[in-house]
DNA sequence: AGGTAACTGAGACTCAGTCTCGACAACCGC
DNA sequence: GCGGTTGTCGAGACTGAGTCTCAGTTACCT
């Protein structure tokens, strides 16, 4: 359990990390970025869009939408789907696989390290035959604060 | 590890349980069942129209739309996110808790029992203290089936 | 500094999913 | 078996997330 906000993406390793990859660093893909920063838990495109509106940021909706895929290919950012069937994102404050778990009130994430599913990975393959490259691991639950907070 | 053909949700389980949530049985219902029955693997709503088309059964988009949305909420169906982001539904041969395995290539499915999530997920509440109420767990891999089929 | 390929914004477009509303048909009680 | 009530249906309008196009701009290489 990490996931303090220190632990962001700088702008410099944002940039190396794009670099990298052979993406360009553009005004606007650092606009995103300090959106998507000072966002707290999930968040979805309309939320961004909304967000850069007021603050007078220079991101277009497309340009929200093709950086958010860029940032989810390099690992900053990752796509989640909600219970309700929503797609949303969340700022990804650990390196490596990982997984999230999510508020279902307040929205807030916390990063999970690795969990053991190449245990139980491994097992299903035995079981079944199949090889599996990839899996989705959602955990949603109400955070500690939202207990206390909420009617019980 | 079960799923077989036979395990299937017969039209009188149906009924039964359709009635026992309050809702009717009707002829579109049935028809969208029998749509589903003759699948194998994943399919989305856009499968089912084209199949309904086809196989000039009575069914509407909407009404296809909204029983799919019953048949999840009575369990017969779940609603998966593939990796790719699309929607998309299976048929559930087991009852009770279960996760699904998804072949990438031909989309068969295998439903999966219980795997120790329980004892994970009581982990995860211990040293975050969210508590749990939900997860998503998607396995996606080859099956035996694509792996000789396919070229290494 | 100049050239080139990647990127951007604006807006058109697509298509999954929802909604509306008048017609219809399960299921209940008699 | 026969209405009545109320849930359901089909058809098509509507909504909104996500994609695409294209002309103009800009990061980066030499």
């Amino acid at each position: 359990m990490k996931a303090q906000a220190g632990d962001q993406l700088t702008p410099d390793d944002l940039a190396r990390t794009l670099d990298a990859a052979g993406y360009r660093m553009t005004d606007a893909r650092r606009a995103v970025v300090g959106l998507i920063a000072s966002r707290d838990g999930t968040f979805d495109t309309a939320d961004l869009v909304a967000d850069a509106r007021r603050r007078r940021v220079p991101a277009a909706r497309a340009t929200i939408f093709r950086t958010l895929e860029i940032l989810a290919a390099i690992g900053a950012v990752e796509r989640l789907d909600l219970p309700n069937g929503e797609h949303s994102y969340v700022r990804c404050d650990t390196r490596g696989h990982h997984h999230h778990l999510v508020c279902t009130d307040c929205q807030r994430s916390v990063d999970l390290e690795e969990l053991g599913m190449t245990t139980i990975t491994a097992d299903v393959e035995l079981r079944t035959g199949y090889v599996i490259d990839r899996h989705r691991f959602e955990l949603f639950g109400l955070c500690p604060n939202c207990q206390t907070r909420l009617p019980a």
